[in-house]
DNA sequence: TATTGTTATACTCTATAACTATA
DNA sequence: TATAGTTATAGAGTATAACAATA
């Protein structure tokens, strides 16, 4: 049951869905939650969520953060920040130390553990990414994040 | 602080993380994140979640639906949609009725409010699409609808 | 027996806003 | 006065599992 399903429909405004764009962001919808979902599942086995393991990816690559910067980078307000450090702390998987500079902030710093379970889940993560972007070649995985580029690009929200 | 950071690093395993498959993927997170944000804030001044939004649209394209049903298109447990249906017929939006040819199943309908609704915030939704991939000429929309449908294509979880 | 939907529980994420302590 | 973080509150989404009614 599809193109001219039911009675039930109202019908005001013929509202014209088929175009290029419109088929194209649905599409990406679909792809983007099938791939997140199995990335997500794959973090079961690490008991991280995938917010954790962000917090633990960029503390690895982009080093010691304050709370606020962490917050810029997830795009989430300060206040989830943290609770999400709360539960983290809590599992010890990072820790909350003085800044130096700035006695207001937050260094957070990953443990012992957080080093741990990053370095185990990462590498699956990526293989698995590497899996499911498989499918195109690597001039049309080009292609494609080249195309993602222009979208909705410079226009930021200015949101948070 | 970026490239080399902290002494803080464990280090242990080097991790490539710079190929074309991940750096596409990433991009592709970070796009569909800020359009989606976009499209979720647009949706404030209509009283809707996206999920929500995405109940009364499939309702409204596909017809009248079971929850069974509806939770597979939205790749939720029945558990999740049977909480979400509460919600939704609470603010009057759908109702529940019964299906004659099964007398387990719900099947769910648009109330007048939920089709209002639904007349209302789906034209800014599909203008506000269609604007943010418009960045792209039709050509291009339909290099990265191929490019999609053509990632995690087959290969489908099994999942839920 | 299998399936539809319900209920209960628990956790995570999100948003907002008032609050504190520093700057 | 502005900023970093905290706290409180609320709502939403998710997962799991046990359960009732029906197939």
């Amino acid at each position: 049951m599809h193109p001219s399903a039911k009675s039930n429909r109202p019908s005001r405004k013929p509202t014209k869905t088929t175009s290029p764009a419109v088929e194209t962001w649905v599409q990406m919808v679909r792809v983007y939650q099938r791939i997140m979902r199995r990335l997500d599942h794959a973090l079961d086995g690490h008991g991280l969520s995938m917010s954790q393991f962000e917090v633990l990816a960029h503390l690895h690559f982009d080093g010691s953060l304050t709370q606020n910067e962490l917050a810029q980078r997830l795009l989430v307000t300060k206040g989830n920040v943290c609770g999400l450090i709360d539960r983290m702390e809590a599992a010890v998987l990072v820790e909350r130390t003085a800044d130096p500079a700035d006695r207001r902030a937050n260094r957070l710093l990953l443990t012992h553990r957080g080093a741990t379970a990053l370095a185990d889940a990462l590498p699956p993560h990526l293989a698995l990414v590497k899996e499911m972007m498989g499918a195109l070649k690597v001039g049309e995985l080009r292609t494609l994040h080249d195309l993602l580029a222009r979208l909705a690009g410079p226009a930021d929200d200015g949101c948070r």
